[in-house]
Formats: structure tokens, C-alpha cells, sequence
DNA sequence: GATGAATGAGTGTTCATTCAT
DNA sequence: TATGAATGAACACTCATTCAT
């Protein structure tokens, strides 16, 4: 599918990647640095307050231009232990944790950061939410990241 | 697979569904009838305050209960249509919807409802998220949820 | 199919007949009786021409009526072996050789005869034929087989 | 039962057709060819009645010839399409009724050519007469052609 | 007589992968 | 770099048959 989608054999991509996995894994280590070009504005931002609204718009803004793919990605097993294990996407987590929640965020805020994301991926490839027009979900995005953080509006 | 795992042949499992869709709909509507046993006891709640306890408690339940069961059955094709058309499904979300959001929930409020179970559901399956404690998640969850709809606690 | 066409079970098949083989040969057996009579109307024809005229457009009827059958039937490979071996359908057949060649049809018209009734079921069963009406059919194979057989009309 | 009787895998069948369909249309089209050198050859002789003999001669060498085939292809469903929409056959069964009936053949005349190739495909492949040897096959085919179309011999 | 449950063997098809060129 | 050909393993599904009840 993957060949035929972009024109070329199922050899062909075998001589780039040498197994499915490796293409997952590239495709997900290229959505990391979209998220990264997220972190990286959001920590040039003057203040804290300024930086979680930069990170929350950037997060939202990722979720919902690629919500048909995520659940495509979140599904693969590979993504799966990608997860768990992958020290860049760990790093960027805990940037990601340390902006929304501030320098003193610990241990016990992590799993907050990580069920907001679940949230949010979760919920723009839900059946009943993918095919809403983007403008809606960004704003019904937004306003369940704000809740959730204890944010006004 | 399904066959193998329960230890019978293919042709058992299509002596008993005609195709691979009667089973999905088969487990899906038996889950159904799960989130219809919340609903009841909700609405039988003296008041609204608390059938809406009792709706988000029990939802978060069967989220959590259901987490590892949840990723594939929101990734089937046949539950994205049911989703969409299936009468008694759509049912169950109005009700859903009226104890979350009171008698007068309007259409607009609709994608508000959908929005917090996919974002549920989503957070549920996520992979850094599935493999966390029961209690953990419920705690998280239901703050999720209460914040979403502007709750104390 | 079978089974479900006549609205019984499987295994209720299987308690009249033990083989599938049975099931055709009995279908089969059940045509030759239609045959049958079409070659004893003939023969109590007085005349042989008479009967030659009796047995064409009894066997055309016939061919006609069952042509959607005659595909399965033919297509069977249970027939196939019926064709050279069942003591009732060969005699049959020197009674239609006899009918349609006279009294003193040698084996080298049963050749004939054979192309003939072969000619008429592959007619019926093509699929440029198959959907015609049926009187344009029956004239059109008693056309074929008048003048296969030297007769006027 | 195609791919094991080739000695190759199913997977390498499906990797020269995409489906049994094409597959089906693959050796049906191969067919056609054969029969459109009979109708070139038909064509490009001198008199009307020696192209009526060529395309007499042809068709019936081409059904004996293939006659353990015609059955398998004839009672193929994508053939039964085939043969009422294919513009390619239809065009030259228009070629062969005009050899067969003179070039001011009419729509009438198309049903008798259509019911002649019928009784040919059909006599070779009937279970009486497929296992015949060739010559007697040949020289019976070609006198019901003959009888048919109103020729001597 | 009939049923429900089950099975082995097949068919049509896809997918991840390998390899010789 | 790329291709064509091939493969094993799976999947969705059908069919002829068996058997305990």
C-alpha cells in the first residue's frame, strides 16, 4: 500500500528500510520533530505563561492536521514500544511536561502531561470526532487542555 | 486469530457469525449493553447532580475495565459505521449526553459529549497510558472529565 | 445452498442422502423419469413419423424448461460418469436413437443422436442464449434439429 | 488448484494477476485471438462460400481442439458477462455472421449465429461426445453447421 | 427425522519479506 | 538504485461431511 500510495515498487522501499518497522519508525521519528519545532518555540517564549500557550496551540495544531494518521500510527505495535522506550521521544516528553507544568513539575505531573496527550490524540481519531471541521476541534481542543490544566477560558 | 485464541476452528466461529462483521457487532453490541446498565442506573439517581456522578463514575469504570479491548474494536472499520447510523447507539448518546449536560443539552453540546468519551477512550488505549494502575487512571480520568465540564474537584 | 433453498438444515440433507454424489444422482434420476415420458408419449405414436415430430418437440420442451439446470447438471462430474455407465440413460438413449433414426438405427447414428441432444442442452445453457424468450427458443432449436436430422421445416 | 497445478505458490498467480477475474479474462482474451486469425483468414478469401468454408472449418477445429477447456471457461461467470458486454467478442461475432450468413445480415440472423456457436461449444463439451477422437468429432461438427445453415453435405 | 455444532480442506486475496538481476 | 518474480503465512469465507443429541 505504502509502494503503491507513492509510486514505487515494494523493492524499492525494501532497499531504504530493511523491514516495515524501520519505515514506521521513520515516519514516527519525523512527526517527533514537528513536535520538537513545538518545544523549541514554545522555550524561546518569554514567559512561562506565554510558553504553555505557544506549547498547547503547537500541540493542538499537530493533533489536528494529522488526525487521520494518528490512529494509523498509535495502532502500529512498533509506536507501542517506541513509547516506552525511546529516549529522544522521552526527552521530548519531559520538556513537553516541564512547560505545561512548570520548572518544578515531578514525577507525579508526568502522567498527567501523558494522559493530556492521550486525550487529545484520542480524540481526533475517534469516529464520531475525525470528521468535524478543523476550526471546531481546535477550539473544543483547546478549551479540554485549558480545563484540564486549570487555565482560564 | 480470533479462532485460534478460543480454541476452535475458523469454521466453527463461521458456523456461529455468517461474517466478520456480525462478530464485531456481536462483542460491540454486547458492550452496549454494558454502558445501557450505567445509563439506567444513572437516570434512576434522585438528582441530576447525582446521575451525573454516577454516569461519569461509571463510564470512567468501564473504560478502564474495557482499556485493552477498546483499541480494537475503535479500530475496526465496521464500528466507525455503526458509530455513525446504528439507532440504539445514537440513543445511548443522547441519554449520555442529557445526564451530562442537563435536560435542556442542546445540539451544540453534542460535540462537546462526544468529544470527552473520545477523549476517554483515547486516553485509555494510549500506549503510554493503557498499562498504568486501575486506580491511577480512574483518578485521572475522572478529574479529566470533571474539569471538562467545569466540576468542583 | 441446497439445504438453505429448501429451507431444511444441512444435516437434515444428509439423513436422506449420504453423499452429495446421491443428491445428483437423484436429481438426475428425476429427469430421466421426465425423459421417460416424453419417449413413451412417442412411442405410442402410431406412425414413426408422428413420433419422430413427438420426440423433438417433447425433448426441446424439456431442454427449454430446464435451461437454467442443465449448466449445474451437466457441469457436474457426477454426471459426467452417469452419462457413460447408468444402465437406465443409455437405454434411454437407444430409445431416442431408435425414435429419432428408425427401427433400423445402427450404432453409427447413436453417434448423431448424441451430437444432437449435445448441440440442444449446449444451445440452451450459453450465455448468448440462455436469457432469450422461450418461444424464439424452442423454434430456433427445432429449426437446429430438423435440419440436422434431413427433415422439411 | 491453478497455481498448484503450475507448481508456483498462489502468492506468485497473484503477482502476474491481480484477480481470478483477470486471470479468466487473461486466457478468454488469448482465445479470442485464436479466433480472430480464423476470421482474418476467412476474410481475406476470394468468394463469400470460400469464406464461409474457411470460417466453418476454423471455428469447428477450434472447438474440438479446445473442447476439454470450453466448459471450465463457458461456465466461468465473468465469461457469462464477457459475453453480452465485451465490445471486442461482440465485434467479431458481428465478422462471423456476416461470413456465415452473406454480408446483408441482419439483426435477425445474429440469433441463429449466436444459437450455431452454442450447439458447437455445447456438443463438444457434453459428456458424450468430449472423449470422442477428433476426426469423427470434426466430420459430425461440421454437417450440423452445414445442415444448419442450409449447405450441401 | 431433524438439529446444532464442529471439522478438514479448499478458494480468493493480502502482506511482509527475499533475492537475482 | 531500482525492478520483477517469488514465497510463507495469514485472513475472510465456503463446502462436503460427521456426529452427538
Amino acid at each position: 500500500m505504502i509502494a503503491d500510495d507513492i509510486g514505487v515498487t515494494k523493492a524499492a522501499v525494501y532497499h531504504q528500510y530493511n523491514t516495515k518497522e524501520e519505515i514506521v519508525r521513520a515516519v514516527a521519528e519525523s512527526e517527533l520533530s514537528r513536535l520538537e519545532a513545538v518545544l523549541d518555540a514554545a522555550e524561546s517564549e518569554a514567559s512561562p505563561d506565554g510558553a504553555r500557550e505557544a506549547v498547547i496551540a503547537g500541540i493542538v495544531d499537530l493533533a489536528v492536521e494529522r488526525r487521520h494518521q494518528v490512529s494509523s500510527l498509535l495502532n502500529d505495535p512498533v509506536i507501542g514500544a517506541l513509547f516506552r522506550k525511546d529516549k529522544r521521544l522521552l526527552r521530548d516528553l519531559g520538556r513537553l511536561n516541564r512547560l505545561l507544568m512548570g520548572v518544578d513539575a515531578g514525577r507525579e505531573s508526568q502522567m498527567a502531561t501523558a494522559m493530556l496527550t492521550a486525550a487529545i490524540s484520542g480524540a481526533v481519531m475517534h469516529p464520531l470526532v475525525v470528521d468535524r471541521d478543523e476550526d471546531t476541534l481546535r477550539t473544543q481542543l483547546q478549551h479540554l487542555a485549558r480545563r484540564f490544566l486549570n487555565l482560564p477560558g
